[in-house]
RNA sequence: GGGCUUAUAGCUCAGUUGGUCAGAGCGCAUCCCUGAUAAGGAUGAGGUCGGUAGUUCGACUCUACCUAAGCCCA
């Protein structure tokens, strides 16, 4: 179940709720400092009880309104520009994860782009042809195979197709904008569209004319009953477990005397098709004489067990590897295709899917049916026959079966086999076997005529632009990319289907072929002038043969629907047909990205087209996403709703957190992750959660003073150096990540932004921002909180583009754009870069870490001040540094004073450790007994090599020099002190306590209770109180001596000992002491 | 069966050319803070760095093999 963010009163699920009630919350500026005449601030009053789903919707109206998107591309015209190509995603059902997850970085890198200003252009794309179409047509019509879509009319089912296929886009459409992703759907690409198609023509009539098409055939799944081929994708519906008959069967072997090649088969129709043998050249076997009918056989020495239960019933005659079996020939089983022996039939061959774990280690080979077969056949230049038509009967070229279908044919191969003495032996065989998923029939696998894309000539080509991509990860680019590519074989573009771009071939009965590249083309040759260009207007069209002046026919394929998205860069132009310099200028694409499972989809067609049209890769960057999995860590499936509705999730968090979560993980570097909506949550309460209310802070407080950019004053102190210089370096690292396409790269430093920011920035200034007054220093804090506001929302715009525009449009001036997106990426200021300083402050806050665990530790806690906070380090830049902090710490950390001293010796011990990268290289294997000798070595010791002496130690008798380079010091608290170290940096604490120290102890204790007895009483910040209590002698000493304080800081306007308890007094622990409180509002 | 990727704390992940550093965030537990407050801070528990073998003075890091998961292909 989801569980929202902000149920009924907003509570983020999975955040604790807060242990005292909490009421009576006020508006941010509304604090207890009296001041006279709050003008209206110039910034919009930022609630801190934002819903960001709704916030989202609202500046998605406000984009839409003031068309935000075209106006970020038009104010670009005449930049340069940076070509985006989107991969077209089927629309036959809702987008998931991995379209949202691909759509964000599709969004991301372009708005980045845009902002750096370049011009990006987006249109999206709609893959509308293929299988996926026709086989939910099918499903709906309730007709199936080629047969009864024939029979419907290919008209009437392209029809349909046509319709279903943009049933979705609304939808997608909906969620795509939802998603904050910027992309043109008004200016779309469809697959379908007359001037796409017929680029594709175009695209295909160019490489015929090159030489790289033809007509071959494969070996397919098929099912004779539809008499139709199968795509894999049918093929994995249904595999049944059934029987079926084995044979072994003995080629009579014309290299060797009175000697047989055993064969195993199940599938016996395929035997009067046999044209070769194949053997494993690795394979042992051997020629075993058999005793009974004195005749030899070759097969597999592992295999030889099975065919011949005892020693004493044959003799190993030889014995050698396949390999040597190789051009051996033999007899034909049957007579039908004896002739072909001419042509290289019937003799063996060595392949490598050879196996001995059944059958005889010989494998029968019909190259007309199985494809390792037919492969096998293409290579080795064997002939191949096919002896059976469409509806998987026996041709006249096998007359004695003629008409059968081949699997009743088997009975009666095997009888004649028998007859013929061919026979060995026969088994029954169990195993898992395809079978059509609509009408049952096991499927066959027959050689269908296919058009091919040539690879070799190409190959050095596509390899070479290969060379030129920058793939994100890298490691694609010669791993599963390089690997594929290298082993590519030539690609099967034709389809026997319907709804797709018919095949531009129109050939004769007597042998004529035309390729035709236009609608102009085919036109001048048939006077056909065509709107549409699908099958069942296409295949009306006839053209007169030049040759025989018959009419030529169209071939019947359709393009494979892969064909179809790898032209995309071409088609999507109407090239060349149109926009031809605009294509030619803006070609190939500078980015493009989609998911790892594209590698042998999207872009190898990419990059085989490009490679055979122009010579060179159509994208030059490419950001591959990895699998979005369920939170179990398997595939997500509808079937099993084994994750939640992206729409709901949204809807809970909204898009920028869905974005972030989606864009920091191992997903934008192809690898997986596991799905959690938690994971969505997190990001929504870690990250976006205090970087608005950072913004709430700032426009609270700017409101109440009224202040303005105008009253801008330059940063002085040095935490506002700091945060500015923190700024610098975020906006290098993020654009310099982005450059690099490092999407989780870039989101990083934004994040450890937003933690300096509001735990360290925002909480170390709060109190200059409400102290009364108008001084400099205020301005100078309100102006850096300003600015850092207002460049971090550019800085984060490409990634959470919401939360950047609210905070930018909180922000902004009327000069300035309205919308973040129309902005500028800000990039570093070196006036504000300050290494130094950034490692200061490292060091200090982690000072204040250290100091603050001491407190714990020694159970001192922060209200009770310190008499101070000793800072040890023993280098003096970092001494004077840390000197130049000290308010800042001493204000943090509740001390009355910070003490710098250089002298560790009293609060550390210090040892060695031999640093193993210096003397590891030098001392080889005598570096375990150095390090041990090092690690003894005393603190005088020590501090000589620290002043750059050296030392020497004796191994094995012979004299090592060590300097201080060679060893790593090691500072250890003394036990029993109030210190703690990290590197080179000690700090302790004074703990002695004063009576002074615990008297302002007292009263801030007294002054929290007071807060939170105003809290519970429901009383406005700003209402002023009457305070009474009773209290021991020393409490009351204490609030006498600190009355002014106690008073400003609960707005009291008087505070009263009593004798005994007040009225409606609540009793205290004051750090040990019985206190008890009486507040009482005044009247306002 | 082949290719690629991944395997580090309960979860999500860092770990730079091998060097004595096994880390961060979240979660959990305990505590602090209470003027960012439907926030914030600190401390703590915990891991044979998937396994085995090797290279090396030294391996989370390199090599080989194995195991598991995911993707793609067969």
């Amino acid at each position: 179940m989801l569980r929202l963010p902000f149920p009924r009163r907003g509570t983020p699920s999975g955040v604790r709720a807060p242990r005292r009630i909490r009421q009576g919350r006020a508006a941010p500026g509304a604090r207890p400092r009296s001041r006279t005449g709050a003008k209206d601030g110039m910034f919009p009053q930022v609630s801190t009880t934002v819903k960001f789903p709704r916030l989202e919707e609202k500046i998605l109206d406000f984009w839409t309104e003031r068309e935000v998107f075209a106006r970020s591309i038009a104010q670009r015209k005449g930049r340069p520009e940076y070509v985006f190509y989107d991969g077209p995603p089927f629309a036959t059902g809702l987008p998931h994860y991995g379209h949202l997850l691909a759509g964000t970085i599709k969004d991301v890198i372009p708005r980045y782009q845009t902002m750096r200003g370049k011009l990006v252009e987006r249109r999206f794309g709609w893959d509308c042809h293929g299988l996926p179409v026709e086989y939910e047509m099918e499903q709906t019509l309730k007709i199936s195979g080629k047969r009864e879509i024939e029979c419907f009319g290919i008209d009437r089912f392209n029809e349909a197709c046509r319709g279903i296929v943009l049933r979705y886009t609304a939808q997608w459409e909906e969620i795509v904008a939802r998603m904050g992703r910027w992309v043109d759907f008004k200016n779309h690409y469809r697959t379908m569209d007359p001037d796409y198609m017929e680029s594709l023509w175009w695209v295909f009539k160019t490489i015929w004319d090159k030489g790289l098409l033809y007509e071959g055939t494969k070996s397919m799944p098929y099912c004779p009953r539809c008499a139709t081929p199968l795509s894999n994708f049918e093929v994995q519906q249904n595999y049944i477990e059934v029987e079926d008959p084995a044979l072994t069967v003995r080629f009579r072997s014309r290299t060797r005397e009175r000697t047989y090649y055993l064969a195993w088969t199940t599938t016996p129709w395929t035997l009067p098709s046999n044209v070769a043998l194949a053997v494993g050249a690795e394979i042992p076997y051997v020629v075993v004489d058999d005793k009974e009918d004195g005749n030899s056989y070759v097969l597999a020495e592992a295999r030889v067990g099975m065919y011949w239960r005892s020693e004493e019933q044959y003799a190993v005659r030889a014995r050698f590897l396949g390999a040597e079996l190789a051009g051996e020939t033999y007899e034909p089983l049957f007579p039908y295709f004896a002739g072909k022996a001419e042509e290289g039939a019937f003799r063996v061959h060595a392949a490598d899917f050879v196996a001995t774990d059944e059958g005889t280690g010989i494998v029968h080979i019909a190259p007309g049916f199985g494809e390792e077969d037919h492969d096998l056949a293409l290579r080795n230049g064997i002939p191949v026959v096919c002896p059976v038509d469409a509806e998987g009967c026996f041709t006249a070229e096998v007359p004695d079966w003629q008409g059968m279908f081949v699997k009743d044919a088997d009975e009666a191969i095997l009888g004649r086999l028998k007859a013929e003495r061919k026979l060995v032996r026969r088994e029954k065989y169990a195993h898992n076997y395809p079978h059509c998923w609509r009408c049952e029939s096991p499927l066959i696998f027959r050689a269908i005529a296919t058009w091919f894309v040539r690879i070799e000539p190409i190959k050095e080509a596509m390899l070479a632009a290969n060379r030129a991509i920058n793939w994100v990860p890298a490691h694609i680019k010669e791993g599963r990319f390089g690997k594929w590519l290298a082993g590519a074989r030539d690609w099967a573009v034709s389809r026997n289907r319907y709804w797709g771009t018919p095949l531009p071939i129109w050939r004769c009965a007597c042998g004529e072929v035309v390729c035709v590249g236009s609608r102009e083309e085919l036109e001048k040759l048939s006077r056909a002038r065509l709107a549409d260009l699908h099958k069942h207007f296409v295949d009306k069209v006839t053209i007169p043969c030049p040759a025989c002046k018959q009419a030529m026919a169209r071939v019947p394929e359709v393009l494979d629907c892969w064909f179809e998205s790898g032209a995309m860069p071409y088609a999507q132009s109407h090239y060349p047909f149109e926009h031809k310099a605009r294509f030619e200028a803006s070609f190939p694409a500078d980015f493009i990205g989609e998911g790892l499972d594209q590698t042998r989809g999207w872009f190898y067609t990419l990059v085989v087209l490009g490679a055979a049209l122009f010579g060179k890769a159509p994208f030059k960057n490419v950001v591959v996403n990895g699998l979005v999995l369920a939170e179990n860590g398997q595939k997500m499936s509808k079937r099993l709703k084994n994750y939640p509705e992206p729409r709901a999730v949204i809807d809970a968090y909204g898009a920028d957190a869905l974005r972030l979560y989606l864009l920091d993980s191992p997903l934008v570097r192809a690898e997986d992750l596991r799905f959690s909506e938690k994971g969505v949550q997190d990001k929504l309460r870690t990250i976006l959660l205090p970087l608005w209310n950072a913004l709430c802070f700032f426009t609270g407080y700017a409101n109440i003073d009224a202040w303005t950019p105008d009253q801008a004053a330059e940063p002085e102190e040095l935490i506002d150096r700091w945060i500015m210089s923190s700024l610098q370096r975020l906006k290098r690292r993020a654009a310099a990540a982005m450059d690099a396409y490092d999407l989780q790269g870039a989101i990083e430093p934004l994040v450890a932004f937003i933690e300096d920011l509001t735990n360290w920035y925002i909480r170390r200034s709060r109190r200059r921002f409400w102290k009364s007054g108008d001084g400099a220093d205020k301005r100078a804090a309100y102006t850096t909180l300003y600015r850092v506001l207002k460049e971090l929302a550019r800085a984060i715009a490409p990634f959470v583009p919401f939360i950047a525009e609210e905070i930018h449009r909180a922000l902004r001036r009327d000069d300035e754009p309205e919308s973040v997106h129309l902005c500028d990426y800000p990039l570093p200021d070196p006036r504000y870069e300050n290494e130094a300083l950034d490692a200061l402050m490292g060091r200090a806050i982690e000072a204040a870490g250290l100091a603050r665990a001491l407190r714990v530790k020694h159970k001192l806690k922060i209200r009770q001040p310190l008499a101070a906070l000793i800072l040890v380090t023993r280098d003096k830049a970092e001494r004077e540094g840390l000197a130049r902090l000290a308010e800042l710490l001493r204000d943090e950390l509740n001390v009355k004073a910070i003490r710098l001293a250089e002298n560790e010796d009293d609060l550390v011990d210090i040892t060695a450790k031999a640093d193993f990268k210096a003397l590891g290289p030098r001392l080889g294997p005598k570096v375990k007994r150095a390090a041990a000798l090092i690690a003894e070595l005393d603190r005088a010791t020590l501090r000589r090599l620290e002043a750059g002496g050296s030392v020497e130690l004796s191994l094995d008798g012979e004299p090592v020099p060590i300097a201080f380079t060679d060893i790593v010091l090691n500072r250890i608290e003394k036990e029993g002190l109030i210190v703690a170290n990290a590197g080179t940096l000690t700090v302790g604490l004074d703990t002695h306590l004063t009576p002074e120290l615990i008297a302002e102890g007292l009263a801030r204790e007294f002054v929290n209770k007071v807060q939170n007895m105003r809290k519970e009483a429901q009383f406005e910040v700003t209402d002023r109180i009457a305070v009474r209590f009773k209290a021991d002698a020393e409490v009351t000493a204490a609030l006498a001596a600190h009355k002014d304080y106690v008073a400003g800081e609960v707005l009291a306007e008087a505070i009263e000992p009593c004798a005994k308890a007040p009225a409606g007094a609540e009793t205290w622990d004051l750090n040990g002491r019985e206190v008890a409180i009486a507040v009482a509002r005044k009247g306002r």
